[in-house]
DNA sequence: TGAGACGTTGCGGGATCCCGCAGAAAAAAT
DNA sequence: ATTTTTTCTGCGGGATCCCGCAACGTCTCA
């Protein structure tokens, strides 16, 4: 059995190294590499290994990675090991996991010991392990109490790429009103929204740029999920007509 | 001598303190905090201290405690040591520091020895070390070339935020037109500008989100940026008369 | 089958934004 | 002190955004 690290900070990437020898004895070899890209080559090379990566790395981020990888070997076990359970991540990570794949994620702050224990279950019982916090964090993201749909979501990110209503209209097929719509959707979810007759707050917000800040000081999205979505607008741009 | 680390990672708060004992044999206690709250703390008691700290730290973030750490004590010796060198991070920290002030500003991703002498440089020679990589920062942030003024920046913050022009136009003791001017000067400088009739692309980008979306993904804003800026703006809009 | 909930769409209008134009004011250069 | 350059400001108009209103579809549940 052999386990390959993804890591870019080597403090962290000996910590990690250590932790799995300790707590995998049939490990036989320990695999690292620095950033996504040799990740996912190296992933390709030992086809057997399972995996533990950060997610924000200089390169080429854990969540891209993570998505290729998955895609050539969906039985692939990742454990997700980061500092933060943004909604974006953890909403990044949900979005991309297979039918039924095992895979974990724990918070850098969590003790050694749960490290372990959830390197254990992974890699040799099989069984996903998801941090409290970050479970909390998925409960929000997807439960409509107080979460939002991924029609919102979707639409925050389009404003956050600075779209307009009619090239939103058009990537999503849909009509400008209902581009509205759901923007209105959003900004009353968000506690943006302005009713008409409240006077106690004259006109000093954009409600359009507002929701993207908002989003970003709540981490619904952060700098990570802007590059992925960015990544996505482009090639649809290239792929639209010039009109 | 005393010095202080600030330092939320516990693994990089280790390190630090042994890579401290190494350089300064000179140095007869470290002080550890976990967060910038704390961090001040103890600084407010130490005062003799050096410091060493992290920006963006879970609680309390590095610029917000350097700013009051400096301004109770201008002549403190500040070595900054950060896994980024965003040009947010490397505005928000010049902005900061006092005249005539001694501190460095290393990345993470820097060597033991590069560490260590700038421990050195800082501590005992009272000489300023500033990475490469972040100075080439400061030159492009500061410099006009192919930089942004103060006023650029600034309004850029206010937009991030979500402000309307008349707002900032209030804000900033400006006509409304002026702030759509200086908007103009952003765009273009952000390379978000249209040209009026460059059919080769038609009205998708809603100019105002896409230059805030443009400047997080060139790391001109980050999260700690933002929210900074929201508590700056918290307090004016507070002191503003409710009309 | 009909009532109700929900999402979509068109229309319309007021507010805001984006920006060319041109004069006034301020700052910098000569 | 005068010219030059830059910045600020008002005006105006077209594009966009924000959103109430109302009609239409789909889906569920009784």
């Amino acid at each position: 059995m052999k386990v390959l690290i993804i890591e870019d900070d080597p403090l962290h990437r000996s910590y990690l190294s250590e932790a799995i020898r300790a707590a995998l004895p049939e490990c036989d070899g320990v695999l690292e590499a620095e950033n996504g890209g040799t990740g996912e080559r190296l992933a390709r090379d030992w086809k057997s290994a399972h995996i533990v990566m950060d997610l924000q790395m200089g390169q080429r981020n854990g969540i891209e990675a993570a998505r290729t990888i998955w895609k050539e070997r969906p039985e692939t076990r990742i454990l997700f090991w980061s500092n933060y359970s943004d909604e974006a991540y953890v909403r990044g990570v949900s979005r991309i996991v297979p039918a039924g794949a095992v895979y974990g994620y724990v918070l850098k702050s969590a003790s050694d010991d749960r490290l372990k224990l959830a390197l254990r279950s992974i890699f040799i019982e099989s069984q996903c392990v998801i941090d409290r916090e970050v479970r909390g964090m998925q409960q929000k993201s997807l439960g409509n109490t107080n979460g939002f749909t991924e029609a919102e979501y979707e639409i925050l990110v389009d404003i956050a790429l600075g779209l307009t209503d009619r090239a939103i209209a058009n990537r999503r097929n849909l009509s400008v009103r209902s581009v509205q719509n759901r923007l209105q959707q959003l900004y009353i979810k968000l506690g943006v929204y302005q009713p008409i007759g409240g006077q106690d707050d004259d006109g000093r917000f954009n409600l359009r740029t507002r929701a993207v800040a908002v989003a970003f000081l709540r981490k619904l999205l952060n700098h990570n999920a802007l590059e992925r979505a960015e990544a996505d607008l482009s090639v649809w741009l290239a792929r639209q007509p010039h009109d």
